[in-house]
DNA sequence: ATGTGGGCAAACAGCCGACAA
DNA sequence: TTGTCGGCTGTTTGCCCACAT
């Protein structure tokens, strides 16, 4: 299950701290269930790992779709050994048509959020860092995260012990001293910085387990520039290896592994059927549209930007005609968004759906709509021409057959036999 | 034509110092030769750069010969931001039978050896690399390249200022006392030391160019498992990417570009082109054969091992049929050798010659073996049934044309026909 | 509530020759 | 010839509080 052959990292690492590493808006899909495998979005993200765009000369796989129906068989958190970086190895197998149509088992409905409740995220003074002194950990952090302090020592304090990603134990003195009253990490504390090389800026994230373990982990600030370009294979290499490896596996429905780098860069290429299935057939968008989108913060929680739809169209329509990857063209509200994304994918937003569903006009009970007779998934992503891609930006878009009843707007988990979870 | 877009490496590097971290043993190609590139040893090194063997489901490239003959389009020297480990990137163009065929350019038998002349290389000591003092020079070394002090100062000593790979300068005290009188460096040396990160074991070398300016550069000893597996893209993918990129240059004909990394792994597979045809068409070898072969030392010179030609025959011959990588298989001398590799390629050694070569009983001037009616490079290479492949053992391997001619052991370069540059 | 800086003591870095291998 | 050590000093680390925001 976490079979790991890489000489750094030996057993699972510790699950709650690699997501809290990882921020609130990564999760990653349950082993088991079936996710879409976006190679358009894999290319972005190993451009922007070696700091090179794709090169025009790069073959075309022409029998490889823009997305690929998969089974994930597993899923292993990591950690870079160098920076602490979070990253996580798939294993995915594209899916037959008849494995594709088969209904939503429970794990796959689930949305499970791993974040943790009892942790604190503080990005790092010029003080914290510096060697003149200690960590001063903000009083509602520390009393909500840190053991309690014994008050009758003069001064109070005691030894932390914290685990990082990589099961390491560091030790810090806590004491509760100065004037006014802080809380300061002291002893230990300048041996972590220098080792992890933390610097004012990056962030620290302290929780406190359910097995009553302080686990400690850091997210590096985007420097730009830091990413380093591999020695090992040129960009081009890189990027024909995903293509090659991806149609490869497509082609003999044979198993391939991914890394996903969630803070590499936004491009989150990996996404459950489910929620492929919902905002792409079961949600109107047009353009004009106003819709939310989750962001997350400095302290490591979310907020929402608000936005308007102003185009769908293909991101790529060279390489990857028809595909859902960033299909639609946003504008920010904010002036402030401006380094914002213009481009994103249905999934990722929600639409601010102002105008009446057709409630009552359809029966709610659908047809399983990948039932024989009608076009399959498969056939759906693969097999369209170019002219029923106008179809996209006023209705969804769809296969040729039902459309009237498909058009139906998605009406929650429960109320849909197409969610329905196999008894 | 150094033209290199990443953030970390922005000019040149310096080629005598690139060469004196390369090794004595390494030389790259010059701009504008023909090479012969060997997927497979590509392989190797991918291999072991991710410290993964290659899995046996990654698919074959049957249109993938395992050489390819090419053009060098372009060569540059670069080093790894963090390790300062060396490497060189390659773009390479396949050929096509007719650019194979032409006569050699005189920049194509050149052996251009870049290895400096005025420079020293020392494994670091414990005393060397702990904070509690300097850097002891050993006598012989100072004297040879540092510039000469002025020994009417009391101590005598000077400032060195000293150039890196990426072309930082690190300044030096440099002192000539103690008792016995010693050179050392002092203040300075531990800021290198740290910033580098050395310990005991590595090494550094010190050189000085004909332009007078000290050259200084590193060498991580061999510690095992500091190879990181990189988290961009799965082994597998990467060695889908390099074969597929290779079989897509061979089948268009179009350029790619390789890293090679000659201290990370001991797999050199690109080699000129006349060193391969002098190696394999020019030179007889037979099991039991005994030859010497070039290993580099601890103090960066070389010295010969002797062996013996157990077995000839094919490394792969599942995935590489009839290829001449490593097709020989040899036992050392030395017990010593232990570690040494169980094979060899033809290139790599120099067999001891013992029995008469037949020196006068073909005419010594050859027919040009390309000219038509004779079988090309690329029939070669390409077309040889595996019953052919038993000439091997005690035969040169050659193709069907012309075999008594041919079969004549090389006479050296300017009495080949062959090899006679291009007017 | 918490970031920064001065004061201070302890630890470390780093230069020296002595000595031994 | 050169690796390591004890002695010695100057610098840095790091704990404490005061003060400002």
């Amino acid at each position: 299950m976490c079979a790991w052959h890489f000489s750094g990292e030996q057993r699972c690492l510790n699950s709650e701290l690699w997501h809290a590493c990882a921020g609130p808006l990564v999760s990653l899909p349950a082993v088991g269930s079936r996710v879409i495998y976006f190679p358009q979005g894999h290319s972005e993200q190993v451009a922007a790992s070696t700091n090179k765009e794709v090169d025009s000369q790069i073959p075309n796989y022409p029998n490889l779709p823009p997305q690929l129906i998969c089974q994930l068989h597993n899923v292993t958190m990591h950690a870079d050994a160098e920076t602490d970086e979070v990253y996580a190895q798939m294993t995915l197998q594209p899916l037959s048509p008849e494995e594709q149509k088969e209904p939503f088992l429970p794990i796959e409905l689930g949305a499970a959020s791993k974040q943790p409740t009892n942790y604190f995220c503080k990005t790092l003074t010029a003080s914290d860092t510096s060697t003149h002194g200690g960590f001063s950990v903000p009083r509602r952090s520390a009393e909500k995260v840190f053991p309690p302090l014994d008050f009758s020592l003069q001064p109070p304090c005691q030894e932390l012990i914290a685990k990082d990603l990589h099961d390491n134990e560091w030790k810090f003195r806590h004491i509760f001293r100065g004037q006014p009253k802080r809380h300061l990490l002291t002893t230990g504390w300048s041996v972590f910085v220098s080792a992890k090389r933390l610097v004012a800026g990056d962030s620290v994230i302290f929780i406190w387990n359910d097995n009553n373990q302080l686990l400690l982990g850091i997210r590096h600030a985007n420097r730009p520039q830091t990413i380093m370009p591999s020695s090992v294979l040129s960009s081009d290499s890189m990027h024909i290896g995903l293509l090659a490896a991806a149609a490869h596996a497509a082609a003999t429905n044979s198993r391939f592994t991914i890394f996903y780098n969630p803070r590499a860069s936004p491009s989150e290429f990996i996404i459950p059927l489910a929620k492929y299935v919902k905002s792409v057939y079961h949600t109107r968008v047009s353009v004009g549209m106003r819709f939310r989108m989750l962001f997350e913060t400095e302290e490591s929680s979310v907020r929402r930007y608000m936005g308007t739809i102003t185009t769908i169209s293909d991101l790529d329509s060279v390489r990857w005609p028809n595909s859902h990857w960033r299909s639609v063209k946003v504008g920010w509200d904010e002036s402030t968004a401006g380094e914002k994304q213009p481009r994103v994918s249905l999934w990722e937003i929600e639409p601010l759906t102002t105008f009446p569903m057709y409630p009552t006009a359809f029966p709610l009970r659908l047809k399983r709509p990948w039932a024989s007779g009608l076009p399959s998934m498969h056939d759906m992503f693969n097999g369209v021409k170019n002219d029923d891609f106008s179809r996209y930006s006023s209705l969804m878009w769809l296969g040729d057959g039902d459309r009237g009843a498909q058009s139906l707007n998605f009406q929650g988990v429960g109320a849909s036999p197409w969610l329905q979870p196999k008894m």
